[in-house]
DNA sequence: CCCATTTGCTTGGTAAACTTAGCATGCAGC
DNA sequence: GCTGCATGCTAAGTTTACCAAGCAAATGGG
């Protein structure tokens, strides 16, 4: 197991995010304050970023730092997979969904995750 | 106005954490999993720690991580939505989706509720 | 006194985070 | 066709976080 797997995830991630802001690398670079080839390695998990950066980023695409360092495994705790119960219930308890709507946000998590229940 | 000013106080704030629990710089650097001359160095502010060094500081003196970003400055900002984001952020999180499962989540979710970032 | 141990620090080096300049592709308008 | 601009990436360099070895002052026991 390499030890820079977990990095790859934080890699993905960010440019998860930055696509969903559809931002260009460029533009995230820039809001974040960092080069652009340096966010591209980043993003490609060659390089870990550090904190600050992590923070700009965080900052840049109005997403909590706490999100971030959570996924690049800086906050201590729990490795539970709590997160999995955490989508479900937290799509229940969101007020904005009708009934409908959060059975079939949970149907197509399941079906990604693949639980039978 | 030096740029390092606020790094000092976390060196300061290190320090006394570290004395107020009756540990010796090797000791601490020890328990933190980093050489002495670096804690020495980053006490005196000459250097800033990254976040995992400070997850490991942190650990060693029976803190919250929190904490240590906080003083860092690593955390300060936006608290808000906490509540309303919660389903995207627990999407997220889930470490059993891929990105582009999330991504496909996530904009169902932001179709139901009408969001438009 | 002497020796050992512990304290924090300096020096010199390596590796990794981060930058600047530039390349290649793709797409818009002319 | 070109031209210009935006995209992401590479290459090569600088800066800095971090380590190993070792040094000087203090403490304490024999």
């Amino acid at each position: 197991m390499n030890d820079r797997d977990h990095l790859k995830g934080l890699g993905e991630f960010i440019r998860t995010q930055r696509e969903l802001a559809n931002l260009s690398l460029r533009q995230l670079a820039d809001l974040a304050k960092v080069s652009n080839p340096y966010l591209s390695q980043v993003e490609r998990g060659l390089y870990k970023p550090s904190a600050e950066v992590l923070k700009q980023i965080a900052k840049a695409l109005h997403l909590s730092a706490e999100t971030f360092y959570h996924q690049a495994g800086l906050l201590d705790e729990d490795v539970r997979n709590e997160a999995a119960d955490a989508v479900e219930s937290s799509i229940k308890l969101d007020p904005r969904l009708t009934p409908e709507q959060k059975e079939t946000l949970i149907r197509v998590y399941r079906g990604f995750v693949g639980v039978d229940r």
